[in-house]
DNA sequence: TTGCGTGCAAAGGTTTTGCATGGCA
DNA sequence: TGCCATGCAAAACCTTTGCACGCAA
C-alpha cells in the first residue's frame, strides 16, 4: 500500500469537493449533504464521483472519515493544514455535539507503545478516532 | 421507557440465539456469523428472526451492540454477569487484512479513566475502533 | 383462543461496481 | 495520445417491514 500524495488529475469536481471541506473546516458532511451543498453552489457532481473522491481524500489524509453507526451514513471532515502533526496524536469526537478534539498526551503515546509491544498492533493515529461524550455535553446526558 | 426483562414467549429460536452468546462470551457475532454458527449446530433460524431477536436482547441488556463501521455488519456480544468488565473493551481493526481484534486489557481501561479524569472525555468503547496494522500484516508492509 | 413469534419476500437505505464517455496532462 | 476521471445504471450489501402462518401460554 504505497503512499500517493499527489495522485490523479486536477478536475472541476475534485476541486469543488475539496473546496467545500476547506471552507467549512468545522463541519462534517455525509456524501448526501456534501452533494446538496455542492448543488447549492451551482456545482453538479455525480454521486459516484463524490464517493470516489472522498475515498481518495481520506487516503491522502486531507479529510477524515467518521462512522457513527451501522446503517447510517458515513461522515467526513476536513483534517486541516497540518496533516503531519495529526499523525502523532489521538482524536476524540463527541457523539453529541460533534466537536473533534486533538489530544497530544503521554498517556496516549504509551498506549500506542503498549499495543505494539504487547499486542503486536501498530496503531495509525491519523485514521483513528475515539468516540464518546465531551465534558460540555456530559451533564446533559 | 418501561422495564421489560422477561417479555415474550420462550421459543426454540430465541433459546438457540441466546445459547450461542452464553457459550461464547468472548466472541462477537454479526447477524450473519450467528446464523452460520446456528446452522453448524443444526439449528435453522430465519434471518429476520435473528435480527429481531438481537434487538430484543439488546433492549433487555443481555447482549451489547457494536457498530464497527458504516456499511459493515453490526457486531453483538454477550454482556455477561459483570457489565463492568465489558465496558473496558477496545477494538482494533487491521487496515490491511480487515481483521477485527477485541482487546480487554488494563492499559486500555486506564486510558479511559485518564481521558475522563484529565480531559473530561467519557469514551464510548462500543463505538470506538483503533485502526492500524496487525502483527500478521506488518512484515508485508 | 389470543397474541406474539416466525420467516419468506420485498422494500429501504448506503455504498460499490461495470462500462462507455469525457477530460486532464 | 494515453490514461485517469466521470456518471449513469445496476448491483451489492446490511437491515427493516408487510403479511400470512405457526406456535406458546
Amino acid at each position: 500500500m504505497p503512499e500517493k500524495e499527489t495522485s490523479g488529475y486536477h478536475t472541476r469536481q475534485r476541486a469543488a469537493v475539496l473546496s467545500c471541506f476547506v471552507k467549512h473546516p468545522d463541519t462534517h458532511f455525509t456524501a448526501e449533504s456534501l452533494l446538496d451543498h455542492l448543488k447549492q453552489d451551482g456545482v453538479i457532481v455525480g454521486k459516484t464521483t463524490v464517493y470516489r473522491t472522498l475515498d481518495k481524500l481520506v487516503e491522502t489524509g486531507m479529510i477524515r472519515k467518521f462512522t457513527v453507526g451501522t446503517g447510517d451514513s458515513a461522515c467526513y471532515q476536513y483534517t486541516g493544514e497540518n496533516h503531519s502533526a495529526c499523525s502523532s496524536h489521538f482524536h476524540l469526537k463527541c457523539l453529541i455535539c460533534g466537536t473533534l478534539f486533538h489530544v497530544d498526551c503521554d498517556h496516549l503515546a504509551e498506549l500506542g507503545e503498549h499495543l505494539l509491544a504487547d499486542h503486536g498492533f501498530s496503531v495509525h493515529y491519523s485514521q483513528t478516532i475515539l468516540y464518546g461524550i465531551c465534558s460540555a455535553c456530559r451533564p446533559k446526558s
